[in-house]
RNA sequence: GGGCGGUUAGCUCAGUUGGUUAGAGUGCCACGUUGACAUCGUGGAAGUCACUGGUUCAAGUCCAGUACCGCCCACCA
């Protein structure tokens, strides 16, 4: 074994491991009647994606959760696969044909979709295969894809349950328009961002109080209502003006008439409650099918609705001809110049405001008027609040469950139609005569409010599938509904759909299930609902809370039982990282420099919920793996195969139990036990930093900094071979879900193994312990007072390599003592102490000794020969104020009656105790001030 | 505007039902390569627990208020 390298290499490992678990089927996981079902299915990344950090550490949590459960005996199943991110996609697929000089319009649908495909098959498998190189363990047999033919069956079917319940419903609303994307959005895809704009105050002039209604005459003097607006160009769509009906200054002018400046088109002026007279001037242009607010004032009136602006953010006609063709953003500019010129602008005052932006191309939305179809969630969102209110579904950390419960009671109906391509077309069919009808009616540009949609009226004949004529007229010529739905509306069936639901179609009939139809229904059935679903915050909307709605509305159960939320990745300057601010690190990068193993182990082991990350940050994990590797090449270098029993650990216990004077071995069984059983508790909570950092300090602190060390006296003895052994064995299993590869690099080197892969060796699991055998005081105590040894030899500057001629070690405690002495070649070695000496006497020391106290345990050392001590009563003075400081602060407890009355015994007499050491040391520093003054 | 979190060492964070001298990692300083590991070892310095008041024998921990920071949501143009 002394071939191996002092380094750590995990290039020459990882692949190699990869492989070989793949084919030997380590990853796959079928439904399995002897033992519970462990399941997670993956957040499917974008196929348009590539790894960043987010992702990494989302699946490095998924895949330690994974490879735990799969160790501890349960059918573990992890579904992996990719989403088709309708907008995104079908933006990076339109900007490879502009390079050609072309758009989406020149290829035309079908031969666009098929770009789509092709691109999709030749960089999708991207993100998969970096998944891989991150060593998780999905069942790469079951990928899946959002676009697969039978997920679209899925889609449908769940359109057309929806629709038939009532819960899908087509409608005239404003909605969120992005005009770059050239679609609709939720308001989830609209998030608002402060932007700093202007207030503009515009003079809209009264009409002159004629009854008779004329126009103004020239030259006279006019009256002005001013009002406020941020969007200056969406004029000319204003319908009315409102201000508050309480509103005093203005009661007078309700029902009467202004003239919309430059369009010299007349509105009234109306009241409404909404109207806050508190801003701007209290009074509010009604733009009703540009605003929300102005189109439920104008629903409210009854107002008219005029389009001003169309779909791709430039003016249309109804902004007059010198504004027709504009962009939005310049017509706004043209449009203030040219009020100042009319001397029709009051001021400009700057306003910071919220303004929803694109989440994909980030363009400021346009709330605009138009036809889409929605998905009614109210009656969705109910069971939801009821389920996680009950605790079937848990968030950790907990606070997610109360931004979940506000969201979901706050619900507003989904937009789900989008004006692309690239996704799951609405399965509704129109016919073509009926529909030209419809379309005729709308083109006007303008309509009245509020409108209401008939079905029949616009030509909607069938939901689901493709009739072959109209019922109504006969007609032959079908078309479908052009848009395609959100991605999000494929995404929500997730955790079912996966498995290959629904296994009738359409719904309405029954039939015979093929073969395989029947095993995807038995492991539906076996793994849902699934377990755990790891994600971070941005996408409890998006996703969460609805998965959580379909999967009550389709399978009529939760889809999962715990959400765990992770952090945000952040720069070392806390930015949120991100291609766009450049400041992103690259996991492969990561990967190709240290290893798979070092980027998961860093990633978990930073504390706090977000990940401040720099490239400096890595190296911890890469020297964490590089120390394992150490601490286990040095163990198996020193093993001995013939000795080595593979003993089950409730076995080398009751070996080690027999005998008094295997105190080292006791303790180090027994830390083992301990962080085996605080790393369970943290996983099973989801505390994975505190699990890894558990792991950690066992590992690098207990086992290679005290038990290696000592154990390097009698590294020959059989029963040394063996805790070596153990201690290794069950560290690597611990390690394991952490680091994957590099632990079963080295399982694969022991020299008796109890599973031919560790990934697929048992989890250490608690032997029934008898604490009182177990106490390992006298093992603590002897490294306090090495501790407070070493700590008096830095303060000497006695150099490393000179050992201690002798220290006598003095306590009362009889049984310590003996302990001590069975340790005693520990101490020797570990203290660096030639000679050393437990007695309960306290014998006369010479004068060139000095004292350390560790609890109530005494140490004379000689220091003959090897002291400097310069320093020595400085440091005494500054020890001799923190202990006094103590026994006063002890000493005011113990005498205040109110303390020894009131508090419990255990702390009184604790106090007592602590004061007794406390004089013990103040005796002996004072001592040995004496001694060197 | 509404909601949710936070403020503890230079930095990132733990800190259980109130009870030893408030901890860890990292960074910093000193010393050190004796056969696992310098990607290492040993030791050290470093904190007014944001502020004010209250409850209590006892407060980083519980309560109230203040200040500041962060996040999410939102239809005041």
């Amino acid at each position: 074994m002394d071939n191996l390298s002092t380094r750590y290499n995990p290039k020459e490992v990882e692949d190699k491991w990869f492989k070989l678990w793949s084919e030997k089927g380590c990853f796959h996981q079928e439904k399995d009647d002897t033992k519970k079902p462990y399941c997670i299915v993956i957040p499917p990344p974008n196929v348009t994606g590539i790894l960043h950090m987010g992702h990494a550490l989302n699946n490095t949590l998924q895949d330690i959760l994974i490879r735990r459960k799969r160790m501890q005996g349960y059918a573990a199943l992890w579904v992996p696969g990719t989403d088709h991110a309708g907008i995104a996609t079908q933006n990076v697929v339109e900007r490879s044909l502009s390079k050609e000089g072309k758009t989406r319009h020149d290829l035309g649908r079908d031969e666009f979709i098929e770009k789509a495909w092709d691109w999709t098959k030749a960089h999708g498998g991207t993100i998969i295969k970096q998944l891989k190189k991150l060593g998780c363990s999905c069942d790469w047999q079951r990928e899946r894809f959002t676009l697969d033919e039978d997920y679209s069956v899925a889609v449908n079917e769940a359109f057309l349950k929806l629709y038939k319940d009532d819960l899908i419903y087509k409608g005239s609303y404003i909605i969120n328009w992005c005009p770059r994307c050239q679609s609709a959005l939720s308001d989830e895809e609209a998030p608002h961002k402060e932007l700093q704009g202007n207030l503009y105050y515009i003079k809209y002039p009264i009409k002159a109080t004629s009854k008779k209604g004329k126009s103004i005459p020239e030259n006279q003097e006019l009256d002005y209502v001013v009002v406020a607006t941020t969007r200056p160009e969406t004029m000319f769509g204003d319908t009315a003006l409102a201000v508050n009906p309480d509103d005093e200054r203005y009661k007078d002018l309700i029902g009467k008439t202004v003239v919309l400046p430059i369009a010299e088109r007349e509105i009234k002026i109306i009241s409404d409650e909404f109207v806050d007279p508190e801003f701007g001037t209290g009074v509010v242009k009604v733009t009703p099918l540009h605003d929300p607010n102005d189109y439920d004032m104008g629903c409210r009136h009854k107002l008219e609705g005029i389009l001003c602006i169309n779909p791709d953010g430039t003016m249309n006609a109804n902004a007059t001809d010198v504004y027709d063709g504009l962009d939005r953003f310049e017509a706004r500019e043209a449009l203030v110049e040219d009020l100042k010129e009319r001397k029709l602008l009051k001021k400009v005052d700057a306003h910071s405001h919220a303004v929803g932006h694109c989440y994909r191309c980030h363009t400021i939305i346009e709330p605009y008027f138009s036809e889409q179809w929605f998905v009614r969630m109210k009656p969705l969102a109910k069971k939801g609040i009821e389920e996680a209110k009950r605790g079937n579904i848990k968030f950790y950390p907990q606070r997610w469950n109360k931004i979940y419960d506000n969201w979901m009671r706050n619900i507003r109906d989904w937009c789900i139609s989008r004006q692309i391509w690239w996704g799951h077309r609405i399965p509704a069919w129109y016919c073509s005569d009926c529909y030209k009808i419809y379309t005729e009616n709308k083109k006007s540009l303008k309509v009245t409010l509020p409108v209401e949609i008939s079905y029949e009226e616009i030509g909607i004949i069938a939901v689901g599938e493709k009739p072959n004529k109209c019922p109504k007229c006969g007609c032959t010529e079908i078309f479908q509904d052009p848009d395609v739905l959100d991605t999000w509306f494929s995404s929500w069936l997730w955790p079912f759909a996966i498995f290959g639901w629904p296994f009738s179609q359409p719904s309405a009939v029954s039939r015979q299930l093929s073969a395989k139809e029947k095993k995807q229904k038995a492991d539906l059935e076996y793994f849902y609902p699934t377990s755990t679903l790891v994600t971070a915050s941005e996408i409890i909307f998006f996703w969460v809370a609805r998965m959580i709605m379909s999967g009550l509305k389709f399978m009529g159960k939760i889809p999962f039982s715990d959400v765990y939320i992770h952090g945000t990745v952040r720069d070392d300057k806390g930015r949120k990282m991100s291609k766009s601010l450049g400041n992103a690190i690259d996991p492969l990068e990561i990967i190709e420099k240290h290893g798979a193993d070092a980027l998961r182990f860093s990633l978990i082991s930073l504390p706090g919920e977000d990940l401040y990350l720099a490239d400096s940050k890595f190296e911890f994990g890469r020297n964490a793996m590089n120390k394992l590797w150490n601490a286990s090449r040095f163990i198996l270098m020193n093993l001995d195969d013939s000795k080595i029993r593979n003993y089950e650990p409730k076995d080398l216990i009751s070996k080690v139990a027999a005998s008094q004077s295997n105190i080292a071995e006791k303790w180090i069984l027994f830390e083992l036990f301990e962080a085996i059983k605080a790393i369970d508790e943290s996983l099973e909570n989801y505390r994975f930093h505190e699990a890894s950092s558990k792991l950690y300090d066992f590992f690098w602190h207990k086992l290679c900094d005290w038990y290696i060390e000592l154990a390097k006296i009698n590294i020959e003895d059989e029963l040394t071979q063996n805790m070596l052994h153990l201690c290794l064995k069950y560290t690597l299993k611990l390690f394991h879900p952490f680091a994957p590869f590099i632990t079963e690099e080295i399982w694969q080197k022991l020299p008796k193994k109890d599973a031919e892969f560790i990934m697929l060796s048992e989890w250490p699991v608690l032997p029934d312990l008898d604490q009182a055998n177990w106490a390992t005081n006298s093992f603590d105590d002897m490294m306090g007072l090495i501790g407070v040894i070493r700590n008096k030899r830095a303060q000497f500057n006695i150099a490393p390599m000179a050992s201690l001629p002798r220290v006598i070690v003095i306590s009362d405690r009889e049984s310590l003592l003996d302990d001590f002495r069975v340790l005693d070649k520990y101490f020797k070695q570990l203290g660096n102490i030639e000679q050393i000496i437990f007695t309960s006497e306290d014998k006369a020391v010479s004068k060139s000794s000095s004292v350390v106290v560790y609890k109530a345990i005494k140490a004379y050392i000689l220091l003959e020969g090897l002291i400097d001590i310069d320093n020595e009563k400085e440091k005494l003075n500054k020890e001799i104020n923190v202990v006094e400081r103590e026994i006063n602060n002890i000493h005011n407890r113990l005498e205040n009656k109110a303390f020894l009355s009131k508090a419990p015994k255990e702390v009184v007499n604790q106090q007592r105790q602590r004061m007794d050491e406390y004089n013990l040391k103040m005796k002996e520093l004072k001592a040995a001030l004496k001694e060197i003054s």
